[in-house]
DNA sequence: AACGATAAAGTTATCGTTAACTTCAATTAC
DNA sequence: GTAATTGAAGTTAACGATAACTTTATCGTT
């Protein structure tokens, strides 16, 4: 398999204009040292000749790749597109292109990607890590090493590691706290494993609003899994073994509220005058005309923002202190329709 | 702003080792040149030291990447996730690393994208245009320069043109007469606008139908617009400025359908009972508990798996004559629940 | 007129890896 | 016992671009 790709060079543009390849190369960079009308002849003829840029080379060369790589665990809910589109902005505004990978939650994905990232020598990563990541090893060598790291999210907690993330424990705890107020008492929690912080942190919220108004926690009614549309489904079904029904459910995630409500139709229980649901996290819309499924609002342009903003300071300074940002959530009742609006890249 | 990154390089470890740098790289590659005993002994230093390759200095010299480049317009719906996920099983499987670049449907990011992954040298590219791609230009230099492309789903037409698409026309089709055969007559039509191959076909297909079963096809029924929930939402609006409302809208995408039914929900309109709903392509879920959601389903995987085939035959062999692609579609009545299932990456 | 300053190039070395050869010793064949 | 083969390395020269110097001509100063 031979290949023959008559990729332009600097070299072939150098040749046929009869300057040197590193003046061409000047003169397409804008450096100052070419005066303005070899730049012009110069562009002209690799604009004509279709001339771009090895990536490769530029980047062996410079040392940098302006690029920064960005790990999901993702993209089937609407949380991570949604955020993935205001990272890009940012990233985009300061120049930055990204990279993405999509781990689909499992460790080994995800540990793959980190090393496809780094030999593209990134400048550097933001990552969200799988529900079942749990072997940190690789980020503790990429910290030493110096590559300036960044979580959102579902991250790592510790002190010599930057992350950017939400309240989780707030924020369920509001939820739980509006459900209180609405007049329920029997109120269970389809939770995330203990083993990721937004599983550990919301569950935490949830057992603190039942405590602080003096509920039981109701220790059967707290039933851990994934994050997904699947773990909802099955965890609503376990909690219908039950005689005994609560009266409003808290999932973990809005992926999981739709798995509860997929439940619902196919045991022909009625939301919410059967059972009542609220979630963490929103959807595109409210998918079930239901009034009821109110949930706590996670500020995701906020969060892309300051992801990006944190890494491209970890990358400017290579010396900078980790930074843990935390960011407040809102309750959202009978929240609807969300646009997502379209999005604007600088040009180059 | 320094860097003073310390990446390990094959250098670092031929030192160390007292072994010329070349003979660590074949060693690492498993070259049949290198005997058992050296490599397991630079194998384990080189994994003591953390070592990753170079992406860029390896495709620098050896003028490949063993990857591709992935565009695709958005991946806030169903389809495109879905999508993705397919395209990068069946790459992995043929031990290929994708690149994903969303234009979130504008022209422009789509050039800029192209452009980066042309200089990244990646050995092939798949592209679902975006909804505004007009100039073509950029797709016919491509082709002349002999770089593999093939395009999915929102395709460009043409003999020099490698695709693989759904029949969209027929998929339009399939729904309207299942909507005539429950027996609506009045039916109205969500388009997507006439630019993009699908919504040229698809209303073709609509109006394929109508004829067909003589009905008179209604001009000012046939609404175009995105391929999104706002258009779907702004569309439904504009339908219901006529006192004259169909019994049923064919929608041209499952996104359209969402703003068909949020739009329903603020005017007090009941679906399916003042009016119904059929679309194509589907959602993570029926989300509206509507038995009457009907869709056509499109054969996602089949679709992920086709266009990662026909590419991989275009790269091993340049020579390759285009091919085009379309798959049929099939009418899904009363569709509810779809799980993605987990993916499953071969081991490297 | 001799000086340094500046503008507009060109030279050289290097980034980290691999392809294509070459070397050299040990083994095999006849 | 010598030539041919093989195994296990090493050498050299790219790949395409850029950083850091160096060169050369031109200009304004004193």
């Amino acid at each position: 398999m031979k290949r023959h790709r008559l990729q332009i060079t600097l070299n072939d543009i150098a040749k046929e204009l009869n300057v040197s390849v590193v003046t061409v190369s000047k003169a397409l960079r804008d450096h100052p040292d070419i005066s303005e009308r070899t730049k012009q002849r110069i562009k002209k003829f690799a604009n004509e000749l279709g001339y771009t840029p090895n990536f490769s080379a530029r980047n062996l060369s410079s040392r940098r790749s302006n690029t920064i790589g960005l790990i999901v665990p993702k993209i089937g809910n609407f949380f991570f597109p949604s955020l993935i589109k205001s990272i890009y902005k940012a990233a985009n505004f300061q120049n930055y292109d990204v990279i993405l990978m999509i781990s689909y939650d499992d460790a080994e994905n995800e540990n793959r990607h980190l090393k496809t990232l780094l030999s593209m020598r990134v400048d550097g990563l933001l990552v969200a890590i799988s529900e079942k990541t749990t072997d940190i090893q690789i980020y503790e060598t990429i910290k030493k090493t110096g590559i300036p790291l960044v979580f959102f999210d579902r991250v790592i907690e510790g002190p010599e590691f930057s992350y950017v993330k939400i309240d989780d424990r707030q924020g369920a705890c509001l939820a739980v706290e509006h459900a209180i107020n609405t007049g329920y008492k029997r109120i269970a929690h389809l939770a995330g494993f203990k083993e990721i912080n937004i599983g550990r942190d919301r569950c935490a919220g949830f057992v603190d609003a039942m405590k602080k108004h003096n509920l039981p926690v109701p220790e059967n009614w707290i039933i851990e899994g994934s994050l997904n549309e699947e773990a909802g489904y099955n965890g609503f079904m376990k909690l219908c073994q039950n005689k005994n029904l609560p009266e409003i459910i808290l999932t973990v995630t809005f992926s999981v509220a739709i798995g509860v409500f997929q439940a619902a139709i196919d045991l022909g229980l009625k939301i919410p005058e059967d059972i009542d649901v609220i979630c963490i996290g929103e959807g595109p819309i409210n998918p079930f005309a239901s009034p009821s499924l109110s949930c706590v609002y996670q500020p995701i342009d906020e969060m892309g923002t300051k992801v990006v903003e944190v890494l491209i300071r970890q990358i400017q300074n290579l010396a900078a202190v980790p930074e843990q940002i935390i960011l407040p959530p809102k309750l959202k009742v009978r929240e609807t329709f969300v646009r997502q609006d379209e999005m604007a890249f600088p040009k180059r």
